[in-house]
DNA sequence: TAGATTGTTAATCGATTAACAATC
DNA sequence: TAGATTGTTAATCGATTAACAATC
């Protein structure tokens, strides 16, 4: 598990999807597919499958193809899927009550217990059993509860300085929904959602008739 | 405009970020930028940003650089950002909530005009000045209306079945966020937010301790 | 004119695909 | 064993970077 070179943005962008459609075999009770079958559903060829598998272990058999069980674990556990994280919201306007509420199921995992917000009408709400708490006391909180995770729903202006709370209060990741490139150290995990880049993109193509598209 | 040839995935995940940094640029009143300063803040290599800019035209002038005003008028253009979409948003939980309610700011050219739901407790309601409709009623109501784009706020089960119904009513685009990959007909555009397979590659990077990642 | 910086061609790098030997 | 399919190396393709001539 350690010392392994860099793994390819692009690989990383594949693992998620590979898990979806091993979930989706497994709830069709298929117990075993090849890599041309799964290239068939899933959409890249069969020898992308195979060099993906293969950066991370053998997980197949020659001559029969992969075990759908076996297989959907081992991603999982790749994707670090098979621990629990700890995990606050900072800022619970639209968006962060939106993730905050965000079909248990596709959250398994990540474990939502901090609400913050500096807007004294949302403070003291509750929202999926948890209080929001005056973002005041963000730092304070950090030092006690052994945070994971830090989802950033504030607005551009203050998501760097929630950012760096968050990093002084020792979480591992930031899932960042602010439409700003954040600073982070290299030991620092960090996912932006860029919704209006999204949706700018989303123009672009349809003023270009689109043609094929990426997912 | 027209006749040019494909524009790679790559070169399209790009275009809205400059026109972030160009956006930003202009607020400071900066009035000229050359490629190796863009480089600075960016953090695309100048020469990636001399051609990615040439695939759609010469913006700059030797010598000098690029006029901020000029090159953000031109990537909004070339975005697809002059002009007014017709916006329906199907679904409106959390999510189709909040994508209605976001900083109008960022949604500029995107009108909402219409929102669909299926919920009894949901259909009547008022969002953003819009009354939630009957989704019964959106067949017929695309007939009226010329929509452009459809944002998918539906579960994973209902996403197809809606987005046949808007295809079917002339949308050209389809911003998706049900956690499927859609099938449309290569001359509409799709671009799908997958919240889950974004957090998933968070926890992978987590895992993974990170080190550089992109964006 | 000299200096700066673009536009663009050429070189490099990395990711994807093809091919095939290993092996179940 | 023969057939199937993986794991993995080699070939190809595309995207990024470097270099430099054009030109403001």
């Amino acid at each position: 598990m350690q010392n392994r070179q860099k793994v390819s943005n692009a690989i990383i962008r594949r693992l998620p999807r590979y898990r979806r459609y091993l979930g989706y075999l497994q709830t069709k009770g298929i117990k075993k597919i090849s890599s041309n079958e799964l290239s068939e559903l899933i959409g890249y060829t069969a020898s992308q499958i195979r060099q993906d598998l293969n950066t991370f272990g053998e997980f197949g058999q020659q001559g029969y193809g992969y075990e759908v069980d076996k297989l959907y674990k081992e991603i999982n556990r790749i994707l670090g899927l098979d621990r629990e994280y700890k995990t606050v919201v900072i800022g619970v306007g639209n968006l962060g009550q939106a993730i905050t509420n965000y079909s248990y199921y596709y959250k398994i995992g990540f474990n939502i217990i901090g609400l913050f917000d500096v807007n004294p009408k949302i403070v003291g709400n509750v929202i999926n059993d948890v209080e929001v708490m005056d973002a005041a006391g963000l730092e304070e909180y950090l030092e006690k509860e052994n945070i994971d995770i830090g989802v950033i729903c504030v607005n551009r202006e203050n998501a760097q300085r929630v950012v760096d709370s968050l990093i002084r209060g020792g979480v591992k990741g930031i899932w960042n929904f602010a439409p700003i490139d954040l600073e982070v150290p290299d030991e620092i995990a960090l996912e932006s959602v860029h919704l209006s880049d999204s949706l700018h993109a989303l123009s672009f193509m349809i003023r270009n008739n689109s043609g094929e598209k990426k997912d």
